[in-house]
DNA sequence: GTTCTAACA
DNA sequence: TGTTAGCA
């Protein structure tokens, strides 16, 4: 498919389908007549991608991301050197670090909303898995 | 009509 | 990011 239907499948702008491109997050192929071509896998792809970006990872490490899920469904794990899987652990330990702030944020918001008299329906949203 | 790149707002 | 210009 062509960028257009794309864009409507996973309501992403082509605008920002190109940039994500630009970034590297998605690589679609080219015809001849220079239009990205994208396959079905596409379609998960971007709004795996955009749950990143949504998630708050920069796209630069949104990137790192995509390309180990999409090496570990091929060869496992090639090649990773010290260098590499070094600058991986401390990405690791920054994800943990604003995975413990949010968790903390969120159990105060909880908290707080708990004791409203809107607790109910609020929370009803609030506990939905996004 | 759709997409492309580049660039401006 | 949206939008516009000038093409193919």
């Amino acid at each position: 498919m062509r960028i257009g239907e794309l864009s409507r499948r996973t309501g992403v702008s082509t605008r920002l389908l190109r940039y994500y491109e630009e970034q590297g997050l998605i690589a679609p192929a080219r015809s001849a007549n220079t239009y990205r071509e994208y396959d079905e896998a596409a379609v998960a792809q971007v709004e795996r991608a955009v749950g990143l970006v949504r998630a708050g990872l920069p796209t630069r490490l949104a990137k790192v991301v995509l390309d180990l899920e999409r090496t570990q469904d091929e060869d496992l794990a090639a090649s990773c050197p010290r260098t590499v899987a070094q600058m991986l652990a401390e990405e690791l330990a920054g994800l943990d670090a604003r995975i413990a702030c949010l968790t903390t944020s969120r159990t105060t918001i909880h908290d707080f909303l708990l004791r409203t008299e809107h607790a109910a329906q609020v929370l009803e949203a609030a506990d939905r898995p996004a």
